[in-house]
DNA sequence: GACTAGTTTAAACGTTCGTTTTAATCTTAC
DNA sequence: GTAAGATTAAAACGAACGTTTAAACTAGTC
């Protein structure tokens, strides 16, 4: 409901605004969303602390307007690029692999870019797929849901082989993958022993997950007795 | 520094302390760590609020507890099949997708028991590894670390085309989409249509989980000049 | 130079949180 | 039966939270 006026000198310091998103993107990457307060979010970006209702209207709202801020940029690309290659192709179906890279590189591109909050928000988002929060839940499915859709149908058509359900699946475990990859916490410690200043290089990392995941998403189809067999097996519990 | 005597009689009303560590990994794993206050959790057990500092010190060591209670056998039980493993393979290298099973079944066999928390419990894990509290990072680390040191030994015998750092990066992948398939958020439901009575099976769920992750873990080393074509190249922002 | 709409400020609101305290109650052993 | 110790109970602590209120400030407009 409140118009930002921009002054014809188009001097503004650094709107209020503005600074509020930034500060507040870095703490919800930092802290999470419920352990992250007003009060720190409008000390770090140096505004009064009832600025965040005054403009936001409450602290869920800020937190969508920082997420929908990046998010609809990136996902608007990503179905832009896929239309492309579609087009490109028809009538025949985009090989798997570009269809990937239609999802990564909007990703890439935004983790490269230091203006648009580079690899911190991607991050960010890594932590909002695993949040409990019902509002989280709720307006990440609405946001994504046209664009998952769309891509789902683009895998459809390139694997053949796969039915919906086992595809569906298959995006499920992707996007987990891919989450869990950007929300980058330290868990990548546990496993050690990283190069030198490699860390956070958010481009290597997706990198060198686009063939992980390519090889998983075209994985013959499961034989859903195997693990039965283990179970059943030769792995009982040592007693 | 508070010992449970039990009496010799052994007719114990379902111990407060039992009390509490069900209804906290309940709650726990609905709402998460921060959004879990004590007094809910004391409320669902039916003891008074006090019962929580006293019989575990404070609300993080209570967090610290649900988790032990289930993650040490669990893990105990991945590394003992792994030997059992190895052992039976000696001298030669156990395959990849039997050190798989070795991580999977003990996890499958907590989710059909439903006397240790069952599914709850797996949900509440992936839940953990994506929270940002420090304390929790710092627990899973200490938790994991032997047990995934273990399990990288083992798949870089099996794997011997991949070096350290790229075998690593797979694990870390294969984690995340463990962690976010088990946390079950509804985020499936963005991907859309689940059969019925399918849903929350977390065994159907981790048997089509598995050739998933055991084609990544395989899969050729990564072109890693492809995405940077895809970049530079014909997927240009369309403007 | 008052008027207005938009914005910022300082202060307080009511609630909830994790934890602590103090006393009462229960259990076990002699 | 009684003393000692473990457990539960009720109440209060201080701190932090998101949000609201009402006054002060800052343009642009007539």
């Amino acid at each position: 409901m409140t118009a930002t006026v921009v002054p014809i000198g188009s001097r503004v310091p650094a709107a209020t605004k503005d600074r509020i998103l930034d500060a507040a993107e870095t703490l919800f990457m930092e802290h999470g969303f419920e352990a992250t307060s007003l009060r720190s979010i409008t000390a770090a970006a140096a505004v009064n602390l009832a600025a965040v209702n005054y403009h936001f209207g409450s602290k869920e709202e800020l937190f969508q307007a920082v997420l929908t801020r990046r998010l609809d940029p990136m996902n608007q690309e990503r179905v832009d690029i896929l239309e492309r290659l579609e087009r490109a192709a028809a009538p025949e179906a985009v090989p798997s692999d570009k269809i990937l890279s239609a999802l990564f590189v909007p990703a890439l591109r935004l983790a490269r870019d230091p203006l648009r909050g580079g690899s911190n928000f991607l991050r960010l988002l890594g932590r909002a797929y695993a949040d409990p929060a019902p509002f989280i839940r709720r307006f990440l499915s609405t946001q994504y849901a046209a664009m998952i859709g769309r891509f789902k149908a683009a895998f459809a058509k390139s694997l053949p082989s796969l039915s919906p359900r086992e595809l569906s699946w298959r995006l499920h475990f992707m996007m987990g993958a891919l989450s869990y990859t950007l929300a980058g916490t330290d868990a990548l410690r546990m496993i050690e022993e990283l190069a030198p200043g490699e860390s956070s290089n958010d481009e290597l990392l997706l990198r060198r997950l686009a063939p992980f995941l390519l090889a998983g998403l075209t994985a013959p189809l499961p034989e859903l007795s195997e693990v039965n067999h283990a179970l059943d097996g030769d792995m009982r519990p040592a007693e």
